[in-house]
DNA sequence: TTGCAAAACATGTATATACAAATTATAATC
DNA sequence: GATTATAATTTGTATATACATGTTTTGCAA
């Protein structure tokens, strides 16, 4: 919260949810922006900027900023956001299961994370349980050059505020993958699968701002509860 | 192609596609790339923001626009790309079968796009074969007063084409959901489903530029041949 | 040669101006 | 009153400048 017009952002999407402008509607002016939160032009279009990239408000030439109705848009997945925020949001009960927290080394997961062959990786294994089920199962690999110690208690709170706050890494970007796959022993295991005999996989490869690669992800989930939500605008060709 | 930012900002897609800057290296500086342009700094800079927010380059303070790697990015189905676009992509040939296109009367989706009760939405309803197997069944549905005529013909190549080129209407964003779900008595009739009795649902409601949502649709695959690709840079809270 | 400080370089933020293009409000005319 | 022309409003693009902040290179000194 120190750049001016992410500060801006934040205020207005908050200003948003909170009903002060309604869905349908425009924001002010921009000129009127200007006016209000003392800066100029070109500050004020930067977090508009922001609101359109994340689905808050759609530009129109000659009109203004539209509201859009965000309350369709549920809970998005999308964007990186971990589980524990997820569940958070949702206001479920949850908990964590940390099955595996061990130093291996993984060549084909080293390749893809472009770090040495023989360097060491954090792996981690934890099922998910949402409202008494175990719905969700979850294998991360970190590189521990990157990441040098970890703990159970890190694992079952939360890896990424670890990582973000405790330890400063600024996770930047991800490519990521959605499949269906029929379960394996594990899922067996670890999950209540209900007699499904498919999950949902995402593969994720997280980097840092920086660019180095420094984490894979697997999260494996049950069909019936998976669900992903996006807002996604038409880049033009 | 008339803005100049847009502009440079496809020439330096071009280039990369092309091999000109190697992945992990680093683009000419903005300094540099002001005077091969013969533009200013700030019109450099939406280009790269272009090019940062559709996962080509990280831009990194001090050192440079770092060129990342997409070819394990693979296909983006993210953004709204239609099914022509996807499949000449992927180099693949591919089929159209259109078994419904009538004008009905939905209540429910046209509440869910915020128009006239009573007004008339055009239903189409596709198979898409590939590789010789039915494998994705399209139901849209298109507000008439938007969209006047379709034809079977227009259905069978590309209504993205028809809608964005032909009747000149701008297709901005889109929210979209994926769920997984029983097959239904429809998708048996339509789809080869070889055996699975679950097929992935991606919901999108489809809004033009204005704000106005004009199409609902939704997109069944079959689980072993779908798949979902997606760059996501992660939102500072 | 090594180590450190300074300079040069690269991107990030904030501000200002000018004009273009689309929409809306106003005024004038029939 | 309805239509049309004009003006005001609002966002889009392009350019320019100043300074901040992080990285790399250079050069001086020990």
């Amino acid at each position: 919260m120190k750049n001016k017009y992410v500060e801006i952002y934040h205020k207005l999407v908050k200003d948003i949810q909170k009903g002060e402008y309604a869905a349908g509607g425009t924001l002010p002016s921009e000129h009127d922006l200007c006016a209000r939160f003392e800066t100029s032009r070109e500050t004020i279009r930067k977090a508009l900027t922001l609101l359109s990239q994340n689905g808050y408000i759609q530009k129109v030439r000659g009109k203004g900023s539209v509201v859009l109705d965000r309350d369709k848009f549920e809970f998005p997945v999308s964007g990186l956001t971990s589980f524990k925020e997820l569940s958070e949001r949702l206001g479920q009960s949850f908990q964590t299961h940390v099955h595996e927290l061990t130093l291996v080394k993984e060549a084909e997961v080293c390749r893809q994370l472009n770090c040495q062959e023989g360097s060491h990786l954090w792996k981690v294994v934890r099922s998910r349980e949402i409202g008494g089920e175990r719905i969700i199962l979850d294998k991360d690999f970190l590189r521990q050059d990157l990441v040098h110690d970890l703990t159970k208690d890190i694992a079952e709170t939360s890896l990424y505020h670890y990582i973000e706050n405790e330890l400063g890494l600024d996770i930047s970007f991800a490519k990521k993958e959605i499949v269906v796959e029929p379960v394996t022993v594990e899922d067996e295991e670890f999950l209540d699968l209900n007699g499904h005999d498919q999950v949902v996989v995402i593969r994720s490869y997280v980097y840092l701002g920086d660019t180095t690669a420094f984490q894979f992800t697997e999260s494996r989930h049950r069909p019936d509860k998976f669900q992903f939500v996006d807002f996604a605008r038409r880049t033009k060709v």
